[in-house]
DNA sequence: CTTGACTCTGCACGATATTGCACGAAAATT
DNA sequence: AATTTTCGTGCAATATCGTGCAGAGTCAAG
């Protein structure tokens, strides 16, 4: 087996488990204990993982930290999330992705517009619960705790079998050349095929996110229709998608 | 269990119940309680928890009045939640529905037991999206906004495809001759096709539920296998449902 | 084809970290 | 004041870590 084949394996068991024993793996793939600390101290150093005394766990650890990411840059996502919010016109199916953006953009959706939401994720379906004039239809499938969303056969089965006009999309990346990323292969699955079924995808993309890359491709930047994000264009990043045929809507704080 | 994740955990616990006893966490994920207090002592010096004597509380003094109030009352909910939890066995497959009663059951259940959860209620998937150790499967489906569960023909379908061991019903009323009872039809049909489904069907009734009855009826007595109630039993109500070959389980504060 | 530099891997071994237990001290409860 | 519970520390057993080292494989220059 190849260093970057392995290196990639334990990435991947990360995402999926949220943790990884070195003890164990090592035994599972019947390579020495010694080889897998040491991918995992050089993953480590290159910040791609978490190292702890008896294995790794991913490098923004999991769900640990699903509320203080909320917290982090609630503001500017709040902003990003009206503006998405007015993209909404009444009547539309609109699909709406996990993720704190879209959090945001559910909160920020008019009490008095009517439109239909779909939805993986349980979060924003509780969120929509109290919105007076938002249908909300959820996706069931098995939960991907990580992201705290549906996955798997029965949610791609179900989502097949849906056309939506917009998808607001999340990602952990978005950069000019390579697209969409996320850091769950499973999960950029779904998102495909989400998108797919989408007359629009729209991404919301907090700056730090632009120019970043995750190891799953969802889509490249061909497939995505517009992207909201910050207005403070420091490092002429926006330009490079403006060139990609994509709309870019810059928000103020 | 990696010692990162215990500490995550007692984070994430402290954050959700306000408070920690290092005598009962120990028990609940089986570590020995010498552990759990160095963890704890070790947590304090980084300022990320308060120590107290018998276990811990949040650091910030603001979530630590919020955790009070939340604890104050909380405890004579949440006792028959965790009578419930107990009837929970390794491996099974368990249904829950919505409801504040079986929120507290999901936040009962053992941090170390491994069982699967379906739930057509979003607000349950996320609370156990924390579990460490539960599968989580959402049954999709229109979202009836006032319950905050899925119902339609896409939840009964997906229902009919699954057996469960045991199945968790929130009613509204709950007496010996009419049964089970809910205030909307179609939502009695679904937990009627859960109820079907399921090997056995255990109602969580707080006394002012005993002897009520609303509108639909679920199911008849005869359906139920178990009610999870107080244990003041001042009216002799009790009775009547010991008699119609219900096992009742009473539950002191 | 050979040689030498280089990398990767597994093993050995000393260093370090973690855990549970024992026991006396401190705190809470009665 | 007596009793029970909880705490903290020392200690020993165990698990995990990091490093040095040697053998195997790779690759390119000779």
């Amino acid at each position: 087996m190849l260093t970057a084949e392995r290196k990639a394996l334990i990435q991947r068991v990360l995402q999926r488990d949220g943790r990884l024993i070195a003890k164990s793996f090592s035994q599972e793939i019947g390579i020495s204990e010694d080889t897998i600390r040491r991918d995992l101290r050089e993953l480590a150093a290159e910040g791609l993982l978490q190292r702890v005394h008896g294995g790794a766990l991913p490098a923004s650890s999991a769900e640990a930290d699903f509320a203080s990411r909320q917290a982090i840059g609630a503001s500017a996502k709040s902003s990003l999330g009206r503006a998405a919010a007015r993209l909404i016109a009444r009547g539309q199916i609109v699909f709406l992705d996990g993720g704190t953006s879209n959090i945001q953009l559910a909160r920020q959706i008019p009490l008095d517009l009517r439109a239909t939401v779909i939805t993986h994720s349980p979060s924003i379906a509780v969120e929509l619960a109290g919105h007076p004039s938002i249908e909300v239809e959820m996706i069931g499938g098995r939960l991907f705790k990580h992201s705290i969303v549906t996955v798997g056969s029965t949610s791609a089965e179900a989502i097949a079998r849906i056309q939506t006009d917009i998808f607001f999309m999340g990602v952990t990346g978005l950069h000019p050349e390579i697209g969409a990323t996320t850091g769950d292969a499973e999960e950029a699955s779904i998102k495909r095929l989400i998108s797919r079924q989408a007359g629009e995808t729209i991404v919301i993309a907090t700056k730090e996110k632009l120019g970043a890359a995750s190891p799953y491709q969802i889509v490249p930047m061909s497939e995505i229709t517009t992207v909201i994000t910050e207005g403070q264009d420091e490092s002429g990043q926006l330009d490079q998608f403006k060139s990609a045929a994509v709309t870019v809507v810059e928000v103020d704080d």
